[in-house]
DNA sequence: AATAATTGTTTACAAATGTAGTCGTTGTTG
DNA sequence: CAACAACGACTACATTTGTAAACAATTATT
């Protein structure tokens, strides 16, 4: 029996996997594209980020154990792909930035934003452009 | 010569002092009213997050080594005091988590929050207000 | 077939972080 | 003055995170 292709996945139905910083790095480049090997990313990543093989690999494996990614076995290596929506990432992690810094409004944000990053006159048309297109949920 | 009030303040022109999850709520107490004692940020902590004196009195002593704040001696106790400013760090938070998480713009946090966290044209009416106020800088 | 290369698994380890016990000094109270 | 309470310093320890070496199984080369 081979120990090969083994990756034991993690429970599912996992809502909020938290995925640090480091780990970031690998699933932007999955959910930029994917399935990948585990080769690309890691060649990716040695660049990019200075990364050794095995560094690259151990957080492949903890995204995989903690059901951010999963892995289908293609001949005795693996594809990755992402099982958990950037998308929904980035709503947890601004839900809780917002919360954290801001009293969860974006009002704030957009004044903290506006004189401490400096906003151009584009910015701000833009902006309001943006704003014109919402149409109002509630 | 007595241990007490000894507080060695780590080199002051630091710049950017990363504060930690947990470190926050002891900053927030002081930066909604200083300075105060650690008694007070004791008890206002063992409820609120059910911690306990050594857990307070530690981060107050962390926060102290990064600089992060200043300690006046008053008889045998502290007088804790912020030194950064919450706004620096609210600027810096802001700046790594727009990077990571949207290319460093605002507009595409506002799509996103218009769309994953809803905005009453309540808000947009604010914010669009908001905008109307600001001088651009650039 | 023998050797080299590749890939996932295990183990490792330092630094950071959360959480707290304990000790020594000093101030308080009976 | 003795007993105690309060406070900061020091020590401790598990977990998480970043970073990677070593190893075993497997595949590709020579």
């Amino acid at each position: 029996m081979s120990k090969k292709a083994a990756h034991k996945s993690a429970s599912a139905a996992k809502e909020s996997v938290a995925i640090t910083e480091a780990e970031w790095d690998i699933m932007e480049l999955l959910w930029e594209q994917s399935p990948r090997t585990s080769q690309e990313i890691v060649s990716l990543l040695e660049e990019g980020r200075g990364w050794k093989r095995a560094t690259v690999v151990t957080l492949l494996a903890r995204l995989t154990a903690k059901g951010a990614l999963t892995t289908e076995p293609q001949g005795n290596r693996f594809l990755y792909t992402p099982i958990v929506q950037r998308s929904a990432c980035v709503a947890e992690e601004t839900r809780s930035f917002l919360d954290r810094m801001f009293g969860g409004t974006l009002q704030p944000l957009v004044a903290h934003v506006a004189e401490h990053h400096s906003l151009t006159k584009q910015d701000i048309a833009e902006l309001k452009a943006l704003l014109d297109q919402i149409n109002p949920k509630a």
